[in-house]
DNA sequence: TTGTAGGCGTTATCAC
DNA sequence: GTGATAACGCCTACAA
């Protein structure tokens, strides 16, 4: 690889004279930059980043770190959060840790080692506080999305599941559902806890009773959707409404039910949460899932800004915690009760 | 940040020092070593990466060019792809060009610019032949995935799209199909070219008609799986079987075609590509779609491989071409005639 | 086992 | 408008 030496030599000119030319400063003429960037051309020239930003101390770079790209909401964020990036020149790289704790830590010590000006830590792994304390420590910058350490300053955004979980049954409320269920994620996360304390509030809300054995709880991994359909089908008080901590678990769900001869909406109604109908738009499924649609792109900005103003004021801004509120998107998975 | 001066200073002993205890290297005592660890904890003292880089030129970072993170097949790749790199001891970010070129040129520079050792260029977009031909004259190490320039001395890993659409043909016709139809992708991109190819020459093995009007051409945007089976539906000579170029197309058509009456697999037979259905599993279909799978983890681990040897002989690795054959994976959106 | 010195490719300061 | 020169933080012979 060529380097600014060789540049500067096949020129005719010095070092410093072709930095110039490639950071567009004042003070080289127009003859001189054609015969640099000539050579440049010649050469193949690029800059090294390792050299620049080692003396600037900076990337042009964030970082961002995901713990498994699992859900569709996910990829959808990513393309968001690079669109939002390049709005202010500044470079998008993801890592996906494969729900691995340690390969986390590695990309964090990655990131935060100069590889990155910044990091946007993705999801609601509680085991993520250690490495924002660290990061906090370190005076290092970055925004959460998801997580919440309500203890802890540091940029939080996020979507509001409480108000979402509560505004759904409400809904399902409306239609005149008087046993409606939830089916709990992860309560290791905090959007799990999140949606089923905006459950039970709702429930309070319109003095209804609050029933253990409608609160299902799972770890939202494949299958237990099913599972817990089935646990629901064999309650002698079965609910008529189910709130789901996801749309993957409400789909499961449907498919139990259906495979069981009971039927969504007719026998039962259902609304999931994430709205990744919109990424499966293709699907010819003749029922569309009513579910909570959460606003990926205003989330994306918001991290962006929130990170980079970290940045850009060398850790002197405050931080933020901006929460963006859920839509319900009608489908057709639910009736009202007659 | 704490530098590895800090860190000399503080466990009293030279940066030498600090630096063979962080490289893990001979010719330290154990005491010394623990001091050093020591000051080094207490100081959150991370090794500076730009610095490292500057003076071995080597990141152990791979960099993945992504057009855009539309299917799940892509996002099944990028956790193979982070786990093949682990296994050698790399990193590996990637980047979501969203589907643009100018942000792809960027991110190339960014990665061949010192910020990754070598680069896994995957999609089918054929203006990344210009991209192609400046690593080549920088000598930077990469491999391609999907796309494929035969006159390019280059790294391939590739999916055998023709034999997989000739497959497809073939099973298609053991079902007593003789109007098999074709849906194509964007013929700007090799892959779609590949499996119309693979589709003609199948129907030639079985001194088939190749007919014009059994073939139509899409450029794989939303929407066009609808416009196809239109298409299709408004044809004298309305085919019994249609080969999808991807699983999208095909779910598409079976919706319009469900919407218009016409059953599958009873009126109309259909296979896709992709099996995507592994990443969607979820989903309460009834139906599961005929479809080509494509083995996802071994071109992960090939396209490390040959990138990573490329990088470890410094270029003098010979390139390599590995195709991966698809495998049929029956669901029920075919049937026999009688 | 430990330390000294030189240099990686770039930017930034300050002369000319 | 142009060019020396000193950092940036680290690794690596080589010397002690």
């Amino acid at each position: 690889m060529a380097s600014i030496i060789d540049i500067a030599r096949m020129a005719g000119v010095s070092k410093t004279t072709v930095s110039k030319v490639f950071n567009n400063q004042y003070g080289v003429s127009a003859e001189t930059r054609q015969k640099v960037l000539e050579a440049a051309r010649e050469l193949h020239y690029t800059p090294n980043q390792a050299a620049r930003s080692l003396v600037t101390s900076r990337t042009n770079v964030i970082g961002v770190v995901y713990d498994a790209l699992v859900s569709p909401i996910y990829t959808e964020l990513a393309g968001h959060l690079e669109k939002a990036c390049s709005g202010y020149g500044y470079h998008l790289v993801f890592c996906n840790c494969n729900d691995n704790h340690e390969t986390k830590v590695r990309y964090m010590n990655y990131f935060a080692g100069g590889s990155a000006d910044g990091v946007i830590l993705f999801g609601s792994d509680h085991r993520d506080r250690d490495i924002i304390e660290t990061l906090l420590q370190n005076e290092y910058p970055f925004s959460v999305i998801e997580n919440r350490f309500d203890d802890l300053n540091v940029n939080h955004i996020l979507i509001n599941n409480f108000d979402g979980a509560r505004k759904a049954v409400h809904y399902l409320a409306g239609l005149n559902h008087n046993r409606i269920a939830h089916v709990t994620g992860n309560m290791q996360h905090r959007v799990a806890s999140d949606r089923l304390n905006g459950y039970i509030t709702a429930l309070q809300d319109l003095n209804m009773l609050v029933r253990p054995e409608h609160i299902l709880y799972t770890d939202a991994a494949i299958g237990c959707g099913a599972a817990a359909a089935r646990a629901f089908m064999e309650l002698e008080d079965r609910p008529t409404a189910i709130l789901a901590f996801n749309d993957i678990i409400a789909y499961e769900m449907i498919g139990y039910f259906q495979q069981q001869g009971l039927q969504v909406p007719e026998h039962i109604s259902i609304v999931g949460f994430d709205h990744i109908k919109s990424q499966l738009s293709f699907l010819p499924v003749s029922m569309t899932l009513t579910s909570m649609a959460q606003p990926m792109d205003l989330v994306a900005q918001a991290a962006v800004e929130a990170t980079l103003s970290l940045i850009t004021s060398k850790g002197a801004a405050p931080v933020q915690t901006r929460i963006f509120d859920t839509r319900l998107v009608e489908g057709n998975s639910c009736w009202p009760v007659l």
